[in-house]
DNA sequence: AATTGTTGCGAAAACGGTTTCTCTAGGTGA
DNA sequence: TCACCTAGAGAAACCGTTTTCGCAACAATT
């Protein structure tokens, strides 16, 4: 039994009373404090000229009753629902959770809840789901995706809400939120080249990605910048473990002297594929070879061995930043247009042979 | 260009004319075709009695202004939002967006739609949402979890709606989802059974968890009854694949006439880290030991080698099962209380050692 | 021709709030 | 004592719908 406020002992009262669950309106409020309708709503919401005590009177006999005012006769009159739709194409995918976890988290904070809506890039769901959401007023829409160089099949024009993109590619004079590949990338690579590796290879995905472009490029750059040469060009292959493991297997059938002392991999499971193949060939991770990953997916990052040094996109943080700003552009203050770059960070584990791994 | 009835065309005009992204309200249907109000929704909710050449009219013009009624002052009216909360404490994991994607696709072909809520079990986050849940007037609760054995902190006594739980304890007198665990093991053993194996061991997670314990009994009972002895106890330890590998070692370990033809995993992490054991001490999987999890995280299960036979807890069901439930319940259907076990699905791939793995 | 029964539609009252405007007391200054 | 101002509170309009009720006009019965 903690002492938590006067609310339990109100509701208490609410049910006991009302069977069927009715909730308090500002006319049972009024009508308790002896005031009228108006004279209550100007109480509760501190505005209006009205005496102390009659505003404690008032705000107190609300209390005990439980009100709550009701949201959508609030937005009726304020043309304002306080509600976002969060429209993702990522059903099963890595992306979403964290991204609407963040949006949905940051948005509470400010009394404004998300609508979700799984479409499955099917035209019908995406149709439903958008007529759905002009319905009911919401006052903005995320629109989050799998990956940064696809736009949705959101007929954007036909729908008159601001909209932020997230993890998805923005169309012209629209606005979005993406993590900065190409300059995590680049931290991964130069910190191998702190940690005094200079042989750095790039095994990443398939090359139709925007994402692989840019790590790629960022790779490169960290090369260019500490002179050292290009070691191979980058390896594409697909998004798996299994490509992962197939590279492997290629840098091991290669003589030692040319072979890379480190590899920088385009994501998780490409690392993990990477290094069961170079440890199954005995060639231990991070002495002979070091090895980095992107995306911070935990659940491999962690279960390789050695724990994977990997890119965190920072997705929550994305998400937080993509609703901050669709509600700065529902509230009229003006946003450039444009594709930020969220920055990324790089979790420091032990497969990139660093003495001091990270502990959080 | 589609030819996609005369939405484009109406909305066009609306931007043309009304810069402020104003929509028509049911007020300019009546006005624009020369009727009342009350006239109008009548006619565009086929209810009343008017000429059909009115109802026409009107449902005519209401296309071509682009109306769409306002679904706030509509729920203001019904006592009845059309929307859901669902609360959820698996802010990182892989069971909510399952469920949240089958229940919100479930939702959105019955016009509901699902406000997200990510708690982390944080009392305050519960408190905020549940709130906000409240004061938007959602017509219920949809509560999901981690794992079936712990209730969330979330205090449903104070909270005056339906409320259904998945994948998480059921109060009692609640209503709740939750995979099979047992029916799901059972049939995973069995079909190792069928196959022709018979010193069929088990490798699980924390006895503290209640998925556990079902798991255990779904095997042993698939051992009994198909007369066979129980082979060692089951190893309880970590949901991981550390614990996996180690437990793989240990059966490694032991002369050859000891160890078991099969193993049923507790889940597929640990799956993982049990084939990885084996395949580095030359066992085969599944010639000398066949394999079977539990998830169907296909993340984990296509990428082992060779790709892993598990149990599909079919989430998106169990979602989509929630959500028809609760809306039962708030259209005052009589809905039985308890908990209901929903079967799952066994997901044949290499690692049992069947002839022929499901394609699908 | 007077009564009844339909038919087609609009007025008005909800739903639960907010906000503007108006009114009444009471206090102030001349 | 009177005009004037102000503080405090209520009446009423509004947000966008739905729904009940009432009222004409007309057709069908006596």
């Amino acid at each position: 039994m903690q002492s938590d406020s006067t609310k339990p002992i109100s509701r208490q009262k609410l049910k006991a009373s009302e069977p069927a669950a009715l909730r308090a309106t500002i006319k049972d409020v009024a009508l308790a404090a002896g005031v009228s309708v108006s004279t209550a709503s100007k109480a509760l919401n501190e505005r209006g000229r009205m005496t102390s005590e009659t505003r404690e009177k008032i705000q107190s006999v609300a209390r005990e009753l439980g009100f709550r005012p009701n949201a959508m006769a609030r937005a009726l009159v304020h043309q304002r629902s306080f509600t976002l739709g969060l429209l993702t194409n990522d059903t099963y995918g890595r992306f979403t959770l964290p991204i609407a976890a963040g949006l949905s988290a940051a948005m509470a904070d400010r009394g404004v809840s998300v609508f979700l809506c799984a479409i499955d890039d099917e035209p019908d769901r995406v149709r439903l789901n958008l007529e759905a959401m002009e319905d009911k007023r919401v006052d903005g829409l995320v629109v989050s995706g799998k990956r940064i160089d696809r736009v949705l099949p959101v007929d954007l024009p036909a729908v008159h809400m601001p909209v932020v993109y997230v993890n998805a590619a923005c169309p012209p004079g629209a606005i979005g939120f993406v993590p900065d590949d190409e300059g995590g990338a680049h931290a991964a690579v130069a910190h191998l080249i702190s940690l005094g590796r200079k042989r750095i290879a790039h095994v990443t995905g398939p090359r139709s990605f925007g994402a692989v472009g840019l790590r790629e490029k960022g790779w490169l750059r960290a090369l260019s910048e500490a002179a050292l040469p290009c070691f191979g060009t980058a390896l594409s292959g697909e998004w798996s473990e299994g490509f992962g493991y197939e590279s492997g297997q290629r840098l091991v059938a290669k003589p030692k002297a040319e072979r890379p002392d480190a590899v920088f991999c385009g994501n998780d499971q490409i690392a993990r594929g990477l290094i069961d193949a170079l440890t199954l060939a005995s060639i231990r991770v991070p002495e002979d070879i070091a090895v980095v990953g992107f995306d911070n997916w935990e659940i491999f990052a962690t279960a390789t061995r050695p724990p994977l040094t990997t890119v965190d996109m920072a997705l929550k943080e994305l998400g937080r930043q993509a609703g901050l700003t669709l509600l700065d552009l529902i509230d009229g203050k003006p946003v450039e247009a444009g594709q930020r770059r969220q920055p990324c960070r790089l979790k420091i584990r032990r497969s990139c042979g660093s003495e001091a791994p990270q502990t959080d």
